[in-house]
DNA sequence: TGTAGTCGACTACATTTGTAGTCAAAAGAG
DNA sequence: CTCTTTTGACTACAAATGTAGTCGACTACA
């Protein structure tokens, strides 16, 4: 069945790319040889989301002899992104900074992308600032 | 059907469960009501949604008379919290500071939050140098 | 050149999800 | 005490998802 449609990867998809995104550019069966090790899933199985993934547009293929290679059509930070959309979506007032706050403290993160974070949070708290009329002080 | 497992709510579910939040503490017809102006959806379709979010755990029900009143069961920064662990998991090596970039440029967040955010990026920092045999001057 | 292994394509099927209809009991209107 | 409305319970059903089997083409090696 042709789905053409971009959906987002399922959990169980979303395994698999990761195990793509992991090998970076490989075969069906590197993939499953993974996917066994760290799912138990059958070749089958793998086929099949591998196939999903591609007719979602998650993932490209090359031919290669008889088989494909597979590689990703996105990066990892754009397929992230958009999932992240949905937490954005499901969030209501005031839900989004504990939340961020959980997934800081839960992350790896570098000194490097720990400063980009400071920066990213002095901007916006300068544009907040700007925002009020002037002295946040509630009185 | 009993599923009694502490499932994530879906995309659906979410929706439901939002306009609970929103609400507080509400009878199923205020929920139909909202969630027909936001959605679309008939009123067996909210209440569908609201059965499975009761077995699943999200919903708490208290009786009224002959209806019910629907409370959430948990917080919903802690329902996200639950949802946020997805996004952890799919997430590889070095993914996460892109995507936490992106959640906090597309958030709105308080003064106040944006506050907690520093402090415990500080806090990361420091854990971050405790652990690096100072100078974080790549040599 | 026949035989065994590999690979992608197709098929299978139980479960979950999205979306909604029907019904019987309760509650209220007159 | 009837009739209508409201509500939760149960049922329905197509589509998506998780998981895996089968098959025919192709390859590689004896």
């Amino acid at each position: 069945m042709k789905r053409d449609r971009n959906e987002r990867p399922t959990a169980a998809e979303w395994k698999a790319l990761k195990i793509v995104f992991e090998l970076g550019s490989c075969a069906a069966r590197d993939v499953a040889e993974q996917a066994e090790a760290a799912h138990g899933w059958s070749q089958s199985t793998v086929k099949t989301l591998l196939r999903r993934l591609v007719d979602k547009g998650h993932l490209k293929t090359r031919r290669v002899g008889t088989s494909f290679l597979y590689r990703p059509s996105r990066s990892i930070h754009r397929a992230l992104r958009d999932s992240a959309d949905q937490l954005l979506e499901q969030a209501t007032d005031g839900a989004m900074g504990p939340l961020l706050q959980y997934l800081v403290r839960q992350s790896p993160l570098s000194r490097d992308e720990l400063d980009e974070l400071q920066a990213l949070i002095d901007q916006r708290r300068q544009d907040c600032e700007a925002d009020t009329p002037k002295r946040g002080h509630h009185d």
